[in-house]
DNA sequence: GCATGTGAAAATCTTCACAGCA
DNA sequence: TGCTGTGAAGATTTTCACATGC
């Protein structure tokens, strides 16, 4: 394979793969075509060909690709086959929420420590994890967490993204409703289910 | 202006166009120009005039935008200036949060009814809607009922949205991790935070 | 025969450069 | 001068067709 930047969009599409593939693997299977994938999720063959092209070929002519091999390898690629730690910064009830979602730890998450402002909170447990206050973020520092997750309002969340970076964080899951700005270094996912809802109208029939 | 389809990458970031506006009324700006949003949101000013320039051309040589025109605007786009009824099915964890979640509202999302199949949960009320049996999704319809939230666990989601297409609605969002197969007039978005995040370590650079 | 892997074509989206207007 | 609106160029992504290998 001639090396060629993976498109983000074949880096959107790795997760649902996975997700689908885990799915086959449950039910037992051992090999699946690009067809059979195709049909379960509703992309083209071709593009996902084309997709697990990109990170070298390791499907089998006229058999398929090994289930448990795909699964292995698309982990690899999008590096989710370490433990992340990560450090939540926010404990309303996003926070409270995102501690209790079961998706962290399929992927490999483990959010090992959250911090809020709230005297009140401060001290508490949720979820196994004593709540912090947030002038205790800094100690993340050689903690080895490089995962920060921002649960809290929107007026707070580029203060409380400075102090995740500054305690060596270099990627943020930014639940506030707003841009933050960090070092190129730091990637940023932000996550607001609004902003995918509110395009369904406009691609509904019009009655 | 040619007409010309609008890109779905154009109508992915008018929400967030929406969001930001919002908030530039909200402080008083009268006029805003492409320069100024981009620098607030983080794309590029000729990206911004581009994406609006698709839906006809009402920004002010030399001035740059009325706010609160275009918001008005992208409402319209986007079909966000008319109230849409909603049912919601699946009223566990998930749905409950969903329930509660104000963002709806924000975009005019109006809940108007939720269904479980699960005979304790029936009858109960919560966020002012009492809950109902899922049998009784097909009297949803000739109830203006268009948009149909699906937080069901993923066995039973296929299931939950064939009778909210057999009870008329037209657009679903769905919270089960997993595709659902629908006729083609139905528009469904698929809200999964895990296959945003699953993405984070990917782009972080190595340790 | 069957299904992968890939160069090339087609479609789509982004960036640019600049004409045009207040 | 300052900023919009847009055709055209450039980049990226998707689709296709088919050579290749089991």
């Amino acid at each position: 394979m001639n090396y060629r930047k993976i498109p983000d969009e074949t880096i959107k599409r790795l997760p649902i793969y996975l997700r689908d593939l885990t799915g086959f693997s449950r039910e037992g299977y051992k090999n699946i075509s690009s067809k059979e994938l195709s049909g379960h999720l509703g992309a083209n063959p071709w593009q996902i060909r084309k997709d697990f092209s990109y990170f070298g070929a390791f499907g089998t002519c006229g058999v398929g690709y090994d289930v448990e091999k795909l699964i292995t390898q698309i982990k690899k690629i999008l590096k989710l086959d370490t433990i992340h730690k990560a450090a939540l910064v926010g404990v309303g009830n996003l926070g409270s929420a995102v501690l209790a979602y079961p998706g962290f730890t399929m992927y490999g998450f483990e959010i090992v420590a959250a911090f809020d402002n709230d005297p009140k909170k401060v001290g508490k447990k949720t979820n196994g994890i004593t709540v912090q206050d947030v002038s205790k973020i800094s100690n993340l520092k050689n903690k080895d967490v490089k995962i920060g997750i921002i649960t809290v309002p929107r007026q707070a969340s580029q203060k409380t993204a400075d102090a995740l970076v500054n305690s060596g964080v270099t990627g943020i899951l930014n639940f506030s409703p707003c841009r933050i700005k960090v070092p190129k270094k730091v990637k940023v996912i932000t996550i607001n289910i609004a902003l995918d809802f509110a395009r369904l109208p406009y691609y509904m029939p019009a009655r």
